[in-house]
DNA sequence: GCTTGGCACTCCGTATGCAGGAGTGCCAAG
DNA sequence: CTTGGCACTCCTGCATACGGAGTGCCAAGC
């Protein structure tokens, strides 16, 4: 239903309108892009452009800005995703690569997506479900208590404390940490319910309830989703470069954002990491951001993705650009966190 | 050198200004404070007081606006902290109450402290240095790979890898862990270096490697202060009301509390609960946050200070409020804290 | 000597009017 | 279908004018 010429003259006036934050006329765009034609002839493409929702006027006699509808098919239509510069790909490996811990290191990926997108950047905290059991240890803590820590395949440390009825000898002890390694490593944490079952089944009559309650301990903390809500957030300054016009709507930008639940929102479901996900203006599932857009992705190793990292923006933002970095940074991250990493000492 | 009704002048003049955020004349002051004297006297005072220097006019012929001196004289003239309504009271406890865990606890009390004053608050975590071993674990990883725990006072978790040239037996490993906690529990960290020293005199030749591997992590777990510098933050959407006209420096600010650098040099040293720190624009140590004041005061058990919390907010902000809670929520995060405290299961 | 009412003065903020400019829509010709 | 021309709209910036709030100072009163 568009000729390639009006789809030009939509790119072109997102291009500049995203490069100028300034409603674009008919002649600033034939003077500035290699359309070919006269700008009388772009006003009758935007009159048709108009007419079928992809751009509006602010006022009468003013230029034309692109609406939801009109970045969105500008989105759609981007086949090539600008790739990274040297210089960029440099930048990323020597900010995340000093990393000495899973905090550290979704600090760090926030900082940067904020850094290359300017925009304010999300990062979700690998999900405690979705990773694997690295290693179970049982610490005494007194006789009564003992220390429970699951350490996952990103890095992550849940301790829980158990206190017991009945003092384990150490043979006993031994035995429980052993059977309950061989029943978790390796396996996705919140899967092992069922093994863990029969463990207490080995048990003597005496230490059998001393037994169940290390387990339901364990079971609690692998399947314990508590972890998977965590949410690194950074570059909320940028909020203020948002363009002029917008200084009204960052006090409620900044109250969403202090939202665990929204940002989670925000992000979304975690995606297969070679997969964006962009969502522009009312097509973001909060209805308190008006004019903002997300750029969303999964990343983790392979194709399981472990959590979801992105950027929120104006809707008026440089698309290519952007989705561009959370896609190179997703990746970077990826690689990181692969199943063998190990917080480096 | 002022009477008692220019020091009257001057909080009236504070107290209003703080409240409309609008430059306060003689005939509004004494409509709205009990002066008992006529607008023209009030003048006479007033420009004694901006002759002092306590207050300044934005233009001839507006009403008057307190400077960072004025300020200052008005805090330092407060004598009783405003105590807490027993509903902020009551919401203080239940905020902070279902914490479960030390991370939690930073959060919880963040957000309080955002909610109460309505400014940004900012919470340093509990430093490593200043709390105590309460357990050291070593864990088998592999046959040449241990891992090391320790566990504080506090509820923070240090975990580090060794890699050992010789590996353990467990007789060993039990006995080194034994030496560990004996020379470690109950001591602040940071503070065992020399015990630690003569540990791998008890072993054999060959284990000897091995056990000097471990003790140098030991050592750096416990003295590594990395842990020390972690500030969280919340209530940035206050931000955008610290005032109109404040809307070009609201990026900056944002800039810089983004710094985690900034952050501490804000927080300052820690200091005695009870003692509360009043910096007032240009004392605030941190040039880029013009018209800001800073309320910080330091927590933990007892008197020994854990670390440092507050707010930042704009100099224009309700002292005597601010004050009394930034005060009872370091009060109660101190109680939460208490040396014996352990994550809730 | 401090306090007070009166009064002239200053300065800000807002409203008003006007000119310039940018951009459009439409039309008729190529 | 494209193009140049033209009238029209609406925003923006600027200058001007005006009312209000507040001050500083003075002279009178307690």
């Amino acid at each position: 239903m568009l000729d390639d010429r009006k789809h030009a003259v939509l790119r072109a006036i997102v291009e500049d309108f995203v490069a100028t934050n300034e409603p674009v006329g008919s002649r600033a765009l034939v003077e500035r892009h290699d359309l070919r034609v006269s700008p009388a002839t772009v006003r009758n493409d935007m009159a048709v452009l108009e007419e079928e929702g992809f751009i509006a006027q602010p006022h009468t006699s003013a230029g034309r800005i692109p609406t939801d509808k009109g970045y969105r098919l500008f989105v759609d239509r981007l086949t090539t995703v600008k790739p990274m510069s040297a210089a960029e790909k440099r930048a990323i490996a020597t900010l995340l690569e000093g990393a000495v811990d899973l905090d550290d290191v979704v600090r760090r990926t926030v900082r940067l997506l904020a850094q290359l997108t300017r925009q304010v950047a999300i990062v979700q905290y690998p999900t405690v479900s979705r990773s694997t059991v690295r290693h179970v240890e049982l610490v005494v803590m007194t006789a009564h208590r003992l220390l429970l820590v699951v350490i996952t395949s990103t890095g992550r440390v849940e301790q829980r404390y158990v206190d017991i009825a009945e003092a384990l000898a150490d043979d006993d002890l031994g035995d429980l940490r052993a059977r309950l390694n061989a029943a978790l490593v390796g396996r996705p944490l919140g899967d092992s319910a069922a093994e863990l079952e029969d463990l207490a089944d080995g048990f003597d009559g005496e230490l059998r309830s001393s037994v169940t309650a290390v387990v339901a301990t364990v079971v609690e903390a692998i399947s314990d989703h508590r972890g998977d809500e965590r949410v690194a957030i950074g570059g909320t300054a940028n909020l203020a470069r948002f363009g002029e016009g917008f200084e009204a709507s960052v006090k409620p930008m900044l109250e969403a954002l202090e939202e665990q639940v929204v940002l989670l929102k925000l992000l979304g479901e975690a995606t297969n990491p070679s997969t964006l996900t962009v969502r522009i203006g009312h097509e973001v599932p909060y209805e308190d951001l008006t004019g903002a857009s997300v750029v969303t992705t999964g990343y983790g190793s392979g194709s399981k993705s472990l959590a979801t990292l992105g950027i929120v923006g104006p809707t008026r933002m440089d698309y290519p650009a952007t989705m561009a970095s959370v896609r190179a940074v997703a990746r970077y991250v990826s690689s990181i966190l692969a199943d063998d990493w190990q917080p480096p000492r």
